[in-house]
RNA sequence: GGGCGUAUAGCUCAGCGGUAGAGCACCUCCCUUACAAGGAGGUGGUCGCAGGUUCUAUCCCUGCUGCGCCCACCA
């Protein structure tokens, strides 16, 4: 325990102040009322003279601010700030910042929307630029990329404000001076250092390959941002020309025809066995290409012969690497066909054929190609519509395709064995809560088929810290990167030249030329505990917080996320970067549906908190036990709103009938209360193992089982007793009973439910609940030793006796004649 | 196709070797001096299916089925 905590646990336990209970006590204004408090009081501060041991340090996924929050988030933030407010009040100062995630394609599309612009960069900036008055989403009003970033800046400080009010209703104990965002200067210096250093160290490179490329956004995509989806489309049954017959293939993308560079069939395929070192040519094209063998075509997959084209799918970049074929690219990064006749069609019928085709999107290129083949008879049958999978940008709508151009990539074992390994062994590293999330890390790192793709070609992102010079015919030499030092970070390439050049050598023959691309956003979001904790700008901070205690996210994320910080670490720090991770579930429709705002079934949080309440939200948050998906069902809302009710209500009586009793064990010496203390003692061990095993739904539970008990039973039973004289050791018993329960079972319930926890504990104690010692057995006293079974007892004893007033239809208050109670509890009569 | 999880009262979930528990919902009663956005009492389950281990299985093992998620799947 920290030496402030036992000054404030002397504090409260000694000290007699005033009580005041509200008359009505109400839920309704607490989350203002003390969400300012904790904000002018500095409630929830980090205190960075603590030594590492006493720190518990969280790193928390930053939203994405230009998205919209669901109650999802809202569950398993909470769930963050339960964690962290149990650790609080044991004694730990608590890291645990909040930081944006507001850089990135999101925040551009959601620039464009709201003010109906779109990004030219060829444009020149407009000082005096304001966006149009009356947005036009069909007319996008084109401006140059400083005035455009210059909006997205402007909007993400609006749309931070309304996350952290929101933050701030629901209770969440972040140390809001330790906040970040993804493009503030901080992560750019941070974002831009360890890029460097990966550099230097080999980690990160630059190389022209295929690419997974999204020709909406035209911008490359990286594994861990496809999504597998359905789409419809046709097999095509088409004929090449063999020296001995036709050769039959199938293929859902005829309009790849005049980019196939081979057929491939599997080497065991005796069908295709006497083709293989011939060549055949192609149909409508007449381009003459190998039949070749390799094991990854599939002999009982269409024709079981394949045309592999540069690049129509990712078996083909496979047989292109392995096979070393050539590259014959047609669709370029705007989704459209080559407007220039390429070499290998020069010749005719191809130049002819292709110029029919020159310009138009793979869909009307498609249809162009199907008649092209009917004429010429090269189509068997009709296509036969199909269903398959294809790969697409999480935020696109249009399946990917992959074009060859030259990218920054991160290593990351997706093409060695040895690094693989290693990020593997680090994962097991991890105390992962609830354990089997650690098969989502390993599915994931062991499936990696490619380095981590970082650079996006979009505009408002961290910029890389690149220029190349240009040689004298002014094409840039990507061998020799030009870099900054560590000192004048950040730099914006664009703006900014290079040592020992000036900026009137930009474009220039002999000059040089800026980096145009951008980081992906989880280039930056993977270094989050980096940016968070200081490093390499303030060791002191940075020693004291690192690695830190605990991530939480959910598991959506752990191949993003979790993973790149992984990464980033294994190179930066050779450790991992937390020693828990706990993994939330998501929040489900009725339906177990995803919640999502373009389904349209997400729940807005503003609502939810602004009917029960946050204490009530919370409590709901809190039944959500890690990892499990969670169905959202409002009437449960209303129970976690019922028990903050009954804190108040149970408070009021305690305090306010009963007055301010003594918080003084040794005046507990009747049977029962020294049970009620035995039973009260259980429920805090019982929560705080929980705790410490990352279970607060069962820390929770076992808590409120107490309460109720103490409330429904307890409570009525001392009642008379606790209206006795002052001095009368029985009255006096049970007055200090209810006194130290209350005291405890609050500061047990603190970190659920926050907010009516402090009010109560306002009404008689100083300072703030959440700045209160935990719970200990042993501060309970002798009695606590005391077994509950006297209180079962009674309790069963009551409950007979309601029973039977249940029974005779009367009224609980009736009184009773008579009663015999036997060895046997449950056997009650009552008359 | 591979992996992970899950299957218990109408709903949401706990239990995990000794013949079932909570909350919600439902029914009944009670406006009782902390509490009607309450209180009290009660109804309700062959614990997905089929085998196996065991004196005993909801719980352990095997297989199957349903559901969910992740991955793979563009010929």
């Amino acid at each position: 325990m920290t030496e402030i905590q036992q000054q404030t646990r002397e504090t409260t336990s000694t000290e007699q102040r005033a009580v005041v209970v509200p008359e009505k006590p109400a839920l309704e204004g607490l989350e203002t009322k003390w969400a300012e408090r904790w904000k002018a009081e500095d409630i929830y501060a980090f205190d960075r003279t603590q030594p590492r041991e006493n720190v518990y340090a969280i790193d928390t996924p930053p939203p994405t601010v230009s998205g919209s929050l669901h109650v999802g988030h809202v569950f398993s933030y909470t769930h963050t700030d339960l964690v962290a407010r149990f650790q609080r009040m044991r004694g730990k100062t608590v890291f645990y910042p909040m930081g944006w995630d507001d850089n990135g394609l999101p925040t551009e599309r959601r620039v464009q929307n709201y003010f109906g612009v779109r990004c030219d960069p060829s444009l020149p900036y407009d000082p005096d630029f304001s966006p149009p008055e009356k947005p036009d989403p069909k007319r996008q009003l084109p401006i140059s990329r400083p005035n455009f970033v210059e909006l997205c800046e402007r909007l993400v400080v609006q749309d931070e404000q309304v996350f952290e009010s929101l933050w701030r209703t629901l209770g969440l104990s972040v140390d809001w001076s330790q906040h970040y965002t993804t493009i503030g200067p901080k992560a750019q210096r941070v974002s831009q250092r360890a890029f460097l250093r990966n550099y230097a160290r080999g980690e990160a490179y630059l190389t022209e390959a295929p690419t997974l490329w999204d020709v909406t956004f035209q911008t490359a995509v990286a594994q861990a941002e496809l999504e597998a989806r359905e789409y419809a489309g046709h097999y095509h049954r088409v004929a090449f020309h063999g020296a001995n017959g036709p050769v039959y293939i199938e293929t859902t993308r005829p309009e790849l025809i005049p980019s196939v560079v081979a057929l491939i069939a599997h080497p065991d395929d005796e069908r295709y066995q006497p083709l293989f070192g011939s060549t055949v040519s192609s149909p409508v094209f007449g381009v003459e290409i190998p039949v070749l063998a390799h094991p990854a075509a599939e002999p009982d997959k269409g024709a079981g012969i394949a045309m592999c084209c540069t690049f129509g799918d990712l078996t083909d970049v496979q047989w292109w690497r392995e096979l070393q074929l050539p590259v014959r690219t047609l669709i370029g990064r705007d989704g459209r066909m080559s407007r220039e006749t390429p070499e290998w069609l020069a010749h005719e019928p191809a130049a002819a054929a292709y110029e029919d085709l020159k310009g138009k999107t793979a869909f009307s290129a498609r249809e162009a190609m199907v008649a092209k083949l009917r004429d010429s008879g090269d189509l068997d049958g009709e296509p036969q519509p199909t269903m398959r999978m294809a790969n697409f940008y999480e935020r696109g709508d249009k399946p990917l395709e992959i074009v060859a151009t030259r990218q920054w990539y991160i290593r990351n074992g997706g093409r060695e064995a040895d690094l693989r390994a290693e990020l593997l062994e680090d994962g097991a590293r991890i105390d992962w809560i609830p354990a089997h999330m650690k098969h989502r890390y390993d599915n994931w790192v062991g499936g990696l088929n490619g380095d981590w793709l970082i650079s996006r070609q979009r505009f408002f992102g961290i910029p890389f810290p690149v220029w190349y010079p240009l040689d004298d015919d002014g094409q840039p030499d990507y061998d020799h990167p030009l870099m900054p030092t560590e000192d004048e970070l950040p730099v914006d390439p664009s703006t900014m030249a290079p040592r020992g050049y000036s900026e009137e050598q930009r474009g220039r023959p002999g000059g040089f030329m800026g980096d145009p691309d951008v980081m992906d956003t989880w280039a930056t979001s993977s270094l989050t505990p980096h940016i968070a904790g200081g490093w390499a700008e303030d060791d002191d901070l940075w020693q004291r917080v690192f690695p830190m205690d605990l991530c939480t996210n959910a598991h959506d994320i752990i191949r993003t996320w979790l993973f790149s910080r992984v990464v980033r670490a294994h190179f930066e720090n050779h450790r991992v970067p937390w020693s828990h991770a706990m993994i939330s579930g998501f929040i489900v429709d009725p339906d177990r549906k995803k919640m999502s705002k373009s389904k349209g079934n997400a729940v807005v949080p503003d609502e939810v908190l602004g009917r029960y309440g946050a204490d009530a939200v919370r409590w709901r948050a809190a039944m959500a036990r890690p990892g499990l998906d969670s169905p959202f069902d409002e009437t449960q809302m209303k129970v976690g709103r019922r028990l903050a009710m009954k804190v108040l209500n149970v408070s009021r009586f305690v305090l306010g009938s009963v007055g301010a009793s003594r918080i003084e064990p040794a005046l507990v010496r009747e049977p029962v209360d020294c049970a009620l203390l035995g039973a009260l003692a259980n429920a805090v061990t019982g929560a705080t193992e929980a705790f410490e095993a990352y279970d607060y739904t069962s820390a929770l539970e076992v808590t409120e089982r107490f309460f109720w008990d103490f409330c429904d039973d307890y409570v009525e039973l001392v009642k008379e007793r606790a209206y006795g004289d002052e001095g009368d050791p029985r009255t006096d018993s049970a007055r200090a009973t209810l006194a130290i329960a209350l005291h405890t079972v609050l500061r047990l319930l603190a970190p659920f439910l926050p907010y009516v926890t402090e009010e109560v504990w306002s009404w008689w104690q100083e300072g703030s609940v959440h700045r209160q010692p935990w719970p200990l057995a042993t501060d309970l006293g002798a009695a606590a030793a005391s077994t509950p079974q006297m209180l079962e007892a009674v309790a069963a004893v009551l409950a007979g006796i309601r029973g039977a007033k249940s029974s005779a239809k009367v009224g609980q208050r009736t009184p009773v004649e008579s009663a015999s109670v036997t060895g046997d509890p449950g056997a009650v009569e009552a008359v």
